[in-house]
DNA sequence: AACTGTGGCCGTGGTC
DNA sequence: GACCACGGCCACAGTT
């Protein structure tokens, strides 16, 4: 046999479990560029029972292996050491066989008088084995490795055994060559959304990393061709990722049920299997990652409202909307049975699977690296919820220092105090400095040694290494040893420091800085959620004392430095849970940042310093200008995803003019006559439809809201006419003309003219009142923004 | 993932 | 019966 060395890139892990024998297989791709997988049969299994307080070690461990015993594919029982919350504790380790049977066997064992529970036999054995051996998906590893043959045959350039290893090479972080593929397709239903069992997938537009591009369209409504075709397209080009936009909840599926409707295999897995469905609503395909945007966009993209691919090519600049023809649903229809326009919908095709192409390869850097990261395999990691990209880093770092890793638990909703909020000083300010602590929370976690495993209990004495008390709500933590989150978080936050520093000394189109830069942003996200993550109900380390203290430290530290602040003769105008808006005077905030580093041992720094910024009397809404003339607006109508694109954007056009403007008087005046002149358009007609849709998440079936209201009726118009409409779509709708209720008068944007939006409506309560929200601080009156609007609305 | 906060609209109940 | 005040529902944004 000849045993060889196997440089590897980790793409895809799966197990195959053979008469009760597991074998993990791990899909890589080598130094050479060829793709290689290699089967480890050499790992086992396991899970922990730990004992009842009162229970004798020894004559426990003879009762588990006495009962094991009649578990047929029990391997191995063992008194180990281990603890639990921090606390050590005497467990028995229970190795086994067939994976499958694990959560079974743990049941069974459980229910022993002297066990007092059963851990980790949720952990599912692909990702216990990458933890216990240090593989790190998306990471290089080597392993020695001898050739065997796989019948049948996987498409790959080599398959083998694992000899001895894999190790990870933590230091080597560049990507290999990688096959990639984007697909985007249509499918045709004469009316309403299209159902797998009887409408064809019409357009199936394909496009390569290398820009090859393969359109496959149906010959009248017969599909079969387009499937097919996909199919052998996909297993003769061989990606490693395909990208698509939705691909995990409707795609996929759609595609899985019309080939079986239609008698077709679709083994488009390297093991010639079918598109099958994992963890996390997740489409899996053996041997590669199949990464949906759509997932990337929902939680990483805060900024897009609205997640079409349209608009998510839009704002990462892959393709601009503007002069983009974009179809609504209803058009599909129209353009299919026409033919001459057909042919605008193949391109419409095209140009979306190059849409999903630019967005898969502007986003792969960060998945990859938050793979890396959390261990999550590449083709989870974007659609793991933010709680359980967390729960995996501390999972690795809990198995490392030999804490057992809890269970999930039900329990009641425990609401604490979160962060502190400063009313603002209403008005326009000029030279405002805003000063921010440096990820506060997580340094107040490192720095107090807040976690799960450090918490001293009400009822216990405090411990002779001493404890940190937590102001306000007095939770206690213990200074010493470190705990799991400061472990985590220390490795996190200094990591992220180092990569920081090293960007410095590079260029941004250096492909490394773009490969830094994507590893430092996943440090930043795990590290933020953490906090989150401990007070989340869901979470294996759930601990409401580690959030609620979390919190407090917070407030406490933000408490201070206002005072600290106000003893300097700081000028403060507005604060919230981290940061403080003060008058920016050089030499005095140089001082008070000194001041207030050396107070607390934490981090501030000046984040920006606003030319002007204008306050409402409302918290969280307010608009900077800063020195290159860009507007930063937080909270306010212009950025929020429920209001019209109209109201926005006269609300936008008068905060510029007021934040630009030379003199408040000049200002007021320039205002209100802009604000008039888009009364007068939108009045005139003359303001397009996309500008008057108002977009709302459907955020439960319509039948579970307790009051009626406008996104829900359209939703449920949309329904009727035959629509899919599932949780978590974001509903369009305008208001049309008519008597009755406002939500009355809600449609689905695409299913009305233009001459029965009711104008009125969007003058009065979308421009109007976004307009006047700014307004007001000058002193303009409603009235003057609609004077002469009487005889406009007779006579325009 | 948590909490903080705003604001629109609905629906109820009181007053004129 | 019209109007208004107010509490509750709901969605969203922003901070971590």
């Amino acid at each position: 046999m000849s045993v060889s060395e196997c440089k590897f890139w980790l793409l895809d892990i799966n197990y195959e479990v053979v008469e009760h024998e597991p074998e993990v297989w791990l899909w890589g791709i080598d130094g050479a560029g060829r793709r290689v997988l290699l089967v480890d049969r050499g790992y086992r299994p396991y899970f922990y029972a730990v004992l009842e307080e009162g229970a004798g070690p020894e004559e426990a461990l003879r009762a588990v292996r006495d009962f094991c015993k009649s578990l047929p594919h029990v391997i191995d029982v063992e008194l180990v050491e281990r603890k639990l919350f921090g606390r050590p504790v005497k467990a028995i380790k229970i190795t086994c066989r067939d994976p499958e049977e694990l959560e079974k066997y743990a049941k069974k064992v459980a229910k022993l008088p002297v066990v007092k529970e059963c851990l980790e036999d949720d952990i599912r054995y692909s990702m216990s084995y990458m933890i216990d051996k240090g593989l790190r998906p998306c990471g290089w590893h080597v392993a020695k490795v001898r050739p065997i043959e796989l019948e049948p045959r996987p498409q790959v350039d080599a398959v083998f055994e694992v000899v001895e290893g894999p190790e990870l090479l933590p230091e080597e972080h560049e990507l290999p060559d990688l096959r990639m593929m984007a697909f985007y397709m249509v499918a045709y239903s004469p009316r309403g959304s299209p159902r797998p069992r009887e409408h064809p997938v019409v357009v199936l537009a394909a496009i390569t990393g290398e820009g090859d591009m393969h359109v496959f369209v149906a010959e009248d409504e017969d599909d079969r061709h387009v499937i097919e075709g996909f199919c052998s397209l996909i297993r003769s080009y061989d990606p490693d990722i395909i990208f698509g936009f939705r691909s995990n909840d409707r795609l996929w599926p759609y595609l899985v049920e019309r080939a079986k409707v239609l008698g077709l295999e679709l083994p488009v897995g390297r093991t010639g299997v079918e598109p099958h469905t994992s963890v996390y609503g997740h489409v899996s395909i053996t041997g590669r990652a199949n990464v949906d945007l759509y997932d990337f966009a929902e939680k990483d993209l805060p900024a897009v409202k609205v997640k079409t691919l349209e608009n998510v090519a839009d704002y990462l600049g892959v393709m601009p909307l503007e002069g983009r023809e974009v179809l609504d649903p209803p058009d599909v229809k129209l353009y299919w049975e026409d033919e001459g326009r057909r042919e605008k919908l193949i391109e419409y095709a095209r140009d979306n699977a190059r849409c999903v192409m630019g967005i898969g390869c502007s986003t792969l850097g960060f998945a990859v690296q938050l793979a890396n990261l959390t261990g999550i395999p590449l083709d989870h990691v974007l659609t793991a919820a933010v709680g359980f990209r967390v729960e995996w880093t501390l999972i690795r770092a809990a198995r490392k220092r030999g804490e057992l890793v809890p269970k999930r638990a039900e329990r009641k909703r425990m609401p604490y105090v979160g962060g502190m909020v400063l009313k603002p000083r209403p008005g326009i300010h000029e030279q405002i400095a805003v000063l921010d602590y440096k990820s506060l929370y997580p340094s107040i976690m490192i720095q107090k040694n807040v976690s799960p495993d450090t918490y001293v209990p009400p009822d216990e004495p405090e411990p002779p290494e001493g404890v940190n008390v937590a102001p306000d709500v007095g939770h206690r933590f213990r200074k010493e040893p470190p705990g799991l989150y400061k472990e985590v978080l220390s490795v996190l936050v200094s990591a992220r420091d180092e990569i920081k520093e090293r960007l410095k000394a590079l260029k941004p189109d250096d492909p490394l800085y773009r490969l830094l830069d994507a590893r430092q942003k996943a440090l930043k996200v795990v590290a933020n959620a953490t906090y989150g993550y401990a007070g989340w109900l869901g979470a294996r380390w759930y601990l409401k004392p580690v959030a609620e203290s979390a919190a407090a430290w917070g407030r406490y530290t933000i408490r201070r430095t206002i005072e600290m602040a106000k003893e300097m003769g700081i000028e403060l105008i507005y604060g919230d849970t981290d940061s403080v808006f003060v008058k920016y005077e050089p030499e005095k905030v140089e001082r008070f940042l000194k001041a207030v580093e050396e107070e607390f041992g934490l981090k501030i720094k000046p984040d920006e310093v606003f030319v002007r910024v204008l306050f409402t009397e409302a918290k969280k809404r307010y608009c900077g200008l800063l020195p290159d003339g860009r507007l930063e607006i937080v909270g306010l109508e212009a950025v929020r995803g429920d209001w019209s694109g109209i109201a926005k954007k006269v609300q936008k056009g008068v905060l510029e003019i007021i934040l630009k403007a030379k003199s408040p008087r000049e200002a007021r005046s320039k205002a209100v006559r802009f604000v008039r002149d888009w009364i007068a358009k939108l009045r005139a007609g003359k303001v397009p439809l996309k500008d008057l849709v108002i977009w709302e998440e459907l955020t439960r079936r319509p039948e579970e809201y307790k009051v009626r209201s406008a996104h829900v009726k359209a939703a449920e118009i949309m329904m009727e006419e035959g629509w899919d409409v599932s949780v978590g779509d974001k509903i369009g709708y305008v208001i049309v003309k008519g008597s009755g209720k406002l939500y009355e008068r809600a449609m689905p944007y695409f299913m009305v003219d233009y001459d029965q939006i009711d104008l009125d409506y969007y003058v009065k309560k979308q421009v109007v009142p976004a307009a006047m929200r700014v307004l007001k601080v000058l002193g303009v009156k409603e009235a003057e923004l609609l004077a002469g609007e009487g005889l406009m609305a007779f006579f325009g």
